[in-house]
DNA sequence: GACATAAAGTGCGACATCGCACTATATAGT
DNA sequence: ACTATATAGTGCGATGTCGCACTTTATGTC
């Protein structure tokens, strides 16, 4: 189980006694970002079966989503990963049955990944099992999460650009 | 190196396919964010020394900001990590020199962690090496992060609060 | 005061992440 | 075609995260 830390757990800071506004509220919004994070992580992974990450929910449902017969170096660039985690990654998936790792017909040095029926059920089943979490947190949410998605969409875009601009 | 991955990394969903909508949009807010809180961690991480971890900083930061002398648990419980997670982390910080551990004078299972000169001068430079960055950001970004902070914190709260009442 | 129980910290082992180096194959330049 | 370079995947080792169990000390009960 690898993760989990984020900037500075615990909130409220005193505004500004190093920061001038604008960069203090951007910092402030990205530590409650990844206390966010965190804690969905964790939410969700209890509600996996035992020794199933999130990694293993994702890489799956990619392939569902997006159509499977990726390439494991398709999928590492698609999760921001270095290969030898999807390695790692998509070798649980095999051991588990949800996916099956073939030859790639155009290329020798490569694979492909095809889901088996046992991974889709194992999606719908993880999905499921996180509905009541999603009902529960809106009930308790006074907002609707929707007028979040268009500034968090934003800020993700520009960081996504930034990181192609830097390296 | 601990952790990192999101629920599912490349964004674009076909709405509604598989959830009504406001738990489709919560189910993208949390990926977002998710996403977000990977990159935001990866350019920090990029920014402090070579093996210095966001975990190193949040210790330092939070003792800086709400006083040192705390013990190893009320850390823990403050970073919802494991208690031997912190006591890691902490080896980590007192190899560098940043903190020292002195018994607790109130009570002898327990220790202290007091913050060193060259703890605070670690922090203050790390900050200032995040300063380009925030810049950089704030320059791209089409709008006001401070917009962004109030949502995110009642999710937040929503979040800390039903992990009180479920565990 | 003696004793059961709880709490603080740590050693240890299991496992995830990820950099490095290596093999096998593809592609480019001549 | 031949050779140099680049790319796909993986083994290995280092290190972070965290559950379990143990020691030491505190607290609560009689």
């Amino acid at each position: 189980m690898g993760r989990r830390w984020v900037l500075a757990r615990v909130g409220r800071w005193k505004a500004n006694d190093w920061m001038p506004d604008d960069k203090d509220a951007l910092f402030k919004v990205m530590n409650e970002i990844g206390i966010i994070g965190q804690l969905t992580t964790t939410l969700f992974e209890a509600r996996l079966p035992d020794g199933v990450l999130v990694s293993h929910f994702s890489v799956i449902n990619h392939l569902v989503r997006l159509g499977d017969g990726r390439t494991p170096l398709q999928l590492a660039r698609a999760f921001q990963v270095p290969k030898t985690t999807m390695t790692h990654t998509l070798s649980g998936l095999v051991k588990r049955g949800w996916v099956t790792m073939a030859p790639n017909p155009r290329d020798a040095r490569s694979k492909q990944v095809f889901l088996t029926d046992t991974g889709r059920r194992f999606r719908e089943e993880a999905i499921a099992a996180l509905g009541p979490d999603l009902v529960e947190i809106l009930q308790r949410l006074p907002l609707d999460p929707a007028t979040l998605l268009p500034g968090l969409t934003t800020l993700r875009q520009v960081l996504d650009k930034m990181r192609e601009s830097h390296d």
